[in-house]
DNA sequence: GATGAATGAGACTTCATTCAT
DNA sequence: CATGAATGAAGTCTCATTCAT
């Protein structure tokens, strides 16, 4: 559980994270992972820290912007992540869908992997945070989705996904890929789990399931 | 949200509940579900369920006691249910694996439906409260997968599931459903979701992923 | 410490106690001994004695009710005890203050061991609850005293106790009689002690000490 | 009552206690004499010693940490008192055992007088507490019991006490001076005292009772 | 008479947050 | 910047007591 500690050292650069401001944000993005951000005090994350508690507050204002800060650098670099991959399709970098979605799932599979964490407190805080939901479909959904959808279509257009509403395959694949990773998380310490070769009976799963008849 | 009103009215005979009971397991699964477990407080609860505080004590012993009453019922009835499909396998009753599916996650999701908000609390909570996770083991999988197992390996010999490991098979199928669930919770409100027609696709989508080549 | 079981049995046929008020007396006496009276719960105490809490309330009124009515037995019994021993002194029965004294400590510490848990809670308590001191001191003192004072008088006269305020007499045999008890109280599970060999050591100690030049 | 305020004072350098603490720890020491600990709530405590409630548990943890910390000074500080007097025995500054003892009463009362709150919860709570009593026993007894079974001896040698086990020789000075102390705890407002006087008796008292044959 | 479900006040304790140092 | 003592609101839970059955 602690291949992803410094988690945020490497990104201080481009966020002017100060030592305590970092041991904070590690210390509260492993506790909120582990009891849930309602279960989780800020003494608790102020000792784990190894800092003073007011210091968590002068710089984060509340117990709420915590969690802010801990889960906005998921959303913020996880959407540039995702255009830029899009993009390539139409550079003719992926002649199959295949190619894409392993490519895909490959890429951002190995970033929530590495940021586990911070992705555990991402989807156990959304129920309970609209505001959450809301910065999470704003930055992904709005900007990606459309995109998302041009290139299911075009996939359509050149038979390699069969007819359906493009949500549907949208809905399909992500819940495909979401399951594969509920799972990894729940099974994650039991670790009769061979991940390449999962990955690759997700991938033939999906491209057989979506395929035209 | 409120299709599942009086959740604890059907199974009251069975369990013996009295009507407070039955008012504060239903209070409080509407909050758990909707705030968490420890983003609800007791006392919430109570002014829900129109009871004394100090009631919901003597009846449940602990906070934690009245999560468990809440969910425990949802493993426990599960289970039986599941048996009962999977024995009529080899009654044929299903020829065809996708008979099978189609009964299980249909019979199936119209249970979660129901009990939509205790299933969202089952797995909202899972990750913080180990016991949990046990007992959910304990009562779904020891018991149920074996028989699983058994059936996936039938239809296997039968050629109408693809060679792979059967474990696999299982994650796959269970985290279709598993992500089909979920996308309807998370979608729950917006209800711009024709049931019928996506359990359809899903349906499909899993037979023809699992299919042999 | 289990001597003194069905305590209020015998004293039943006086004060027509039914049987589960004999049961809660009897559980009280224990728990307030080994607890505190504030540090028992009437719950408990009904547990213990195996009835319903509503029982507890419908007899003694109060739980302050209930630790009345297990002290004062110890109170309205000891009091007559004591007269009947004084009265001896002018029937002759005891030529000398030893005498008095050895049959005094000896029926007196037999009903204190006898009533140990009883006499544990009533000097446990009396610090907290004035009512007590004054029925106390109502019952033994005024009644008692005065004629505990004569009976000094008597003995300094014929020259077998020294010369000193009569108050200070009685100061100093109660405590070194409560010393004894006490200490007693205290080393109870420690069990090296020789009941008979202490109690000849206190008297004859007492008797030096209280001798005249 | 009030003889004894601003106890936690002059220890204060010693264990470095801020005001609120000193304000909390006599607050506490009142109440639980007065009504003991179970009967006295935090919040009353913090209502007294002017303070927050949370304060007290920022401090101590609990009511029992509470309840610990208003005792051990008086177990602490009472063992180095009684080795420093004992020590004297054999510097020869006591030639008698009166002198010892007088002084050795002399010191120890004032001490109990200027601390008797402290040393009524002491008394009062040791029955309810194993750990007070473990404690208790391990800083005085141990330690102490072993030097005072010496200098009886010592002065059985010398003749002036007469032949008896030393343990019964310990427990009849201890349960004298207890009682000396008990009755005064009991008749304390009554004042009709004269605390010198008695004093003497118990002393002289002690002496004849305690001299050979 | 006996029960035990129900109560609501109040117990102990934790918490997020503030502020003087 | 950083600290940690202090706060008081709120949390979980216990309690003595009542009352319909």
């Amino acid at each position: 559980m602690n291949r992803d500690k410094r988690r945020y050292t490497m990104s201080s650069e481009l966020l002017k994270l100060t030592e305590k401001q970092k041991a904070i944000l590690d210390a509260a993005t492993d506790l909120f992972a582990e009891k849930g951000f309602a279960g989780t005090s800020t003494s608790e994350i102020a000792k784990k820290a190894d800092v003073a508690e007011g210091t968590i507050f002068k710089h984060f204002k509340s117990k709420k912007g915590l969690l802010l800060s801990v889960i906005s650098p998921m959303i913020k670099v996880i959407a540039p992540m995702v255009k830029k991959d899009l993009n390539k399709v139409f550079d003719k970098d992926f002649e199959e869908v295949e190619d894409l979605i392993r490519e895909f799932i490959d890429n951002r599979t190995q970033f929530v992997v590495k940021n586990m964490t911070m992705f555990r407190v991402l989807i156990q805080e959304i129920p309970f945070h609209p505001e959450l939901k809301e910065q999470f479909i704003e930055h992904i959904s709005k900007d990606v989705v459309v995109r998302v959808r041009e290139i299911i279509a075009h996939y359509q257009e050149k038979g390699q996904i069969g007819e359906m509403p493009i949500d549907s395959v949208i809905r399909i694949i992500v819940s495909t890929v979401f399951g594969h990773v509920i799972a990894k998380l729940l099974i994650i310490d039991e670790a009769e789990w061979d991940d390449k070769a999962e990955l690759d009976r997700t991938i033939q799963f999906l491209m057989k399931g979506l395929a035209p008849e």
